[in-house]
RNA sequence: UCAGCAGGUCACCUUAUCGCCGCGCCAAUGGUGCGGAGGAAAGUCCGGACACCAUAGUGCAGUAUAGCGGGUAACGCCCGUCCACCUAAGGGUGAGGACCAGUGCAACAGAAAGAAUGUACAGAUAAUGCUGUAGUGAAACCAGGUAAACUCUAUGCGGUGCAACGUCAUGUAAAUCAGUGUUUGAGGGUGCACGCCCGAGCUGAAGGGUAGGCGGUUAGAGCUUUUGGGUAACCAAGAGCCUAGAUAAAUGAUAGGGGCAUUCUAACGUAUUAGGAAGAAAUUCUGAAACAAGUUUAGAAUGAACAGAAUCCGGCUUAUGACCUGCUUUUUUU
RNA sequence: GGCCCCGUAGUUCAAUGGAUAGAAUAGAAGUUUCCUAAACUUUAGAUGCAAGUUCGAUUCUUGCCGGGGUCA
């Protein structure tokens, strides 16, 4: 169990560790669910972020494998796409409760930047939160039809 | 001070919380300890190591290099040195072998650009030949110029690259059609010929399946330092150290604290100067105001480049911030 | 990660180291026509960038920049 420490305020919210973590098995690896994601998978996007997501059944025991991608011919360096992946990273793995409690199945995730400029983290996080909302909303409906 | 030239060093540090990857331990899916990008990790331009194909063979073809000497595992790299060129100087640059083997090329201009010798003037002469000057041009210095023209000479180079290669697993279709071949040898060993070797498949068409794991994979021509040798590059010996291993690809996010640089503001503080006084004079004393440089303190604002390992090393090239040292004196200011 | 190939007008292609880099098409202006098309006339427009060799580079050499292909 984790000391709680209260005089920082961030650390208030993190009671379980669990939840705010991102392993290896939680990263969408295999070539043939990333091909399958991009021709079967539905979309959200909300500036400057896209997600394409898609049920089905993955080959590790999680409920939402993810991976992140960003466009060589949108950033040429390597070091900024690197940078934007890693933003994107901390933006998932910040606020995945609110998939993880909101949403049935099992799905993969590849969260894509299609912005021009470099981002900062409070941006990322801004977008990262309103994709999940329109995300919920949409899934939801799906199951009702 | 500015400008230029050469060489070198460093690549902000740290705390808290959350998170990622590797290894070790406890011990069992968690906890804990330690470690976690660069000088260029980049371009992939050279050279190697390593792996497979003959223990990598011979000749031709092809290709690279080019004063001389040295260093190196090797090099197209580095060091020394001669020569040529550039620069005011410090210094920099150089594919710098051979047109007395052969072939080709030279626009325009010019009499003439190759086995060519014209014209004018002068000299000399019995006369011609001859000698010098003139104009064109990059070249007309005559057994001419040109080899980053073919070529010749010398030397080096077998090919393919870690997606090499080995191994385990999964899966279908060891199927179908066409051509060719099995000792009269297909096809392969990356161009051709020879030689050596393998030996039943190979090529094309349409179509089907898998695209996962492990080894290779990080201790090395390694790093730091001392002594000795060498003008130097570098070499030898001793001591100490272990220093990233990801694979849709880790090394991050947030919030503070400190240091550094620049600019501005305020304060501190003086060389110097107008002026004044003394003195025959040199000079001495006093000194308003203002500018620049320097130093210290306080506050505020701004800023910190280029860039991300992918089998591993040695170079080169390109991108890029700050600081330090030495040299030069054509120029700028005092 | 490795290994290859290619850069000429807006586009598709030419040019042996030698005068002002050529052609087709597209563009612009004009003539003709009541208007448009066609035709005719005129016109503007390019060697990816930087060095080197050379008297002289689109061409030869080197380094950058950009684009494309391939591999189990």
């Amino acid at each position: 169990m984790l000391p709680i420490i209260s005089t920082k305020p961030r650390t208030k919210v993190c009671i379980w560790k669990m939840l705010y973590s991102f392993p290896k098995k939680e990263k969408l690896k295999s070539k043939k669910l990333i091909e399958q994601l991009f021709e079967e998978g539905k979309s959200v996007s909300n500036y400057p972020i896209k997600l394409i997501y898609l049920n089905t059944t993955l080959p590790t025991d999680v409920k939402i494998q993810a991976g992140m991608a960003v466009s060589k011919k949108r950033f040429k360096s390597a070091v900024k796409r690197n940078r934007i992946k890693r933003l994107l990273r901390e933006g998932y793995r910040l606020n995945k409760p609110l998939v993880f409690n909101n949403i049935e199945g099992n799905f993969a995730f590849l969260f894509l930047y299609i912005g021009k400029e470099m981002p900062q983290y409070k941006d990322v996080e801004k977008g990262m939160q309103a994709v999940f909302k329109k995300l919920i909303k949409q899934t939801a409906d799906e199951n009702t039809d």
